[in-house]
DNA sequence: GTGATACATATCATCCTACAACTTAGCTCG
DNA sequence: CGAGCTAAGTTGTAGGATGATATGTATCAC
């Protein structure tokens, strides 16, 4: 199990809270684009922390591009899409629409990963995604190191699209996927439920390595459908693609 | 033109170069995941700044969930898929290869978000999005004004979507081509060029209106091929889906 | 009265020191 | 030999001091 478990437990740290309370007031519309924030000493003094907090936490808010501090005058908050990263609230998939949202996402971002993975893979690639898929089928219940080799399946397809960006981002988007899941312990599906599961992968592994494209296209998509499912998330009707 | 120059004038302050160099040691594997990063301390003495301005750039790479810090051990370096944010290195897309691979992935979400928007548009999406139009048509050569009309255009499809999350990412995703390519100076294509572009978006819209999913993604994946043919970035053929 | 210069103020940027909280390892003592 | 305690190392937080930068104000020359 590594070291998971102390990432998890991981104390909210001053900085991180004003942050996050900065965050929020940003995306909540308080704080409009262009508005002022109040200075680095009325929000230690408001928060009752050091001035030290207050610049870590305006410091994480910089890099993200939610905010720009211009020295002699004040911080300020920058347009949404100027943000340097993408970054998932927690909280907010804690609403089954969020959570239908992100799915849907994830749906859209791998489907085409399998389509292009099925053109694009190597040997080396269908070694690493079956290895994956053997380790997934291997456990006898549905526990932590399925999820991880479930995970390491998907990671591997988009792997072998050759493409960097779509791997991070496939990544990250079932990585928030998996967090929000296990913390709602939404998991452990039954026995039967797990044997589908698995049977959806390897229609997915058999349409790689028969280098099929549409197919591999619409098994992904069958089994995000399935897997949305599977924890109590009913996608909307996507595209019709697979029906000719 | 608002205040946006000020951002790009952004000067590079100590705990951002700290924080990239770190980052940067941390990507090439320099520091793998699980090891100990040094001291705060020392890190300190080697950089010849304060400990505050480490604390801040450890801060950044704590929010971006990259490391790890555990109060009397020590930061640790975590796994890839632990990582709370999206970021993307803008020094590797002056490489013409990465930006290819970023226009994939532009086209991959886009081609969707155009297809689930004429599904599920509404008039004031329609409005929005002939409002963006008509901006960029308005201009006489292509400018900062039409560039950021261009880049509203394909928001304001992904807003009607009705899924933040896809809003989200293909913001931010157009953002950092943008800004490679301004920073580049590829922009400023040939008058001609223009009205293609313009050409492109207003089929776009028109299958749009049409409520017609599949001419929306082909017309949606032609303009971003086309898109990057015009910047000098040549991308892979996609599927053919387009042709029966 | 008007304009330019110098000053005072506000704010962020950085540095410094000190202490608290936590972990580990080693040592003491029963 | 073992249990508990102590000491050292590390991150977390506090608070103050100084430098850099932008802004408004007052002063002074004309």
């Amino acid at each position: 199990m590594k070291q998971r478990l102390a990432a998890i437990g991981t104390v909210e740290t001053l900085p991180h809270r004003v942050a996050a309370f900065l965050s929020r007031e940003i995306e909540s519309g308080e704080l409009n684009t262009g508005a002022r924030l109040p200075t680095e000493q009325e929000l230690s003094e408001k928060f009752g922390v050091s001035r030290n907090v207050v610049r870590e936490a305006i410091a994480q808010l910089r890099a993200d591009g939610m905010i720009e501090a211009r020295q002699g005058i004040g911080a300020f908050v920058l347009a949404p899409e100027q943000r340097a990263a993408i970054r998932i609230d927690r909280e907010a998939l804690k609403d089954t629409h969020n959570m239908e949202r992100l799915f849907e996402l994830r749906c859209i971002l791998e489907a085409e990963s399998a389509s292009l993975a099925a053109a694009r893979r190597g040997q080396e690639h269908l070694d690493s995604i079956k290895a994956a898929l053997d380790r997934m089928g291997g456990e006898e219940r549905w526990e932590e190191g399925s999820i991880d080799a479930d995970l390491l399946f998907h990671r591997e397809i988009a792997r072998a699209t050759g493409n960097s960006y779509i791997h991070t981002f496939i990544s990250f988007v079932c990585e928030q996927i998996r967090q929000s899941i296990h913390y709602a312990r939404m998991t452990n599906p039954l026995h039967d439920l797990v044997e589908i599961n698995v049977g959806e992968h390897v229609r997915i592994y058999d349409a790689l390595v028969a280098g099929d494209p549409e197919a591999a296209e619409a098994a992904m998509r069958a089994h995000i459908i399935g897997a949305a499912n599977r924890v109590g998330v009913k996608l909307p009707l996507q595209k019709t693609s697979g029906a000719k």
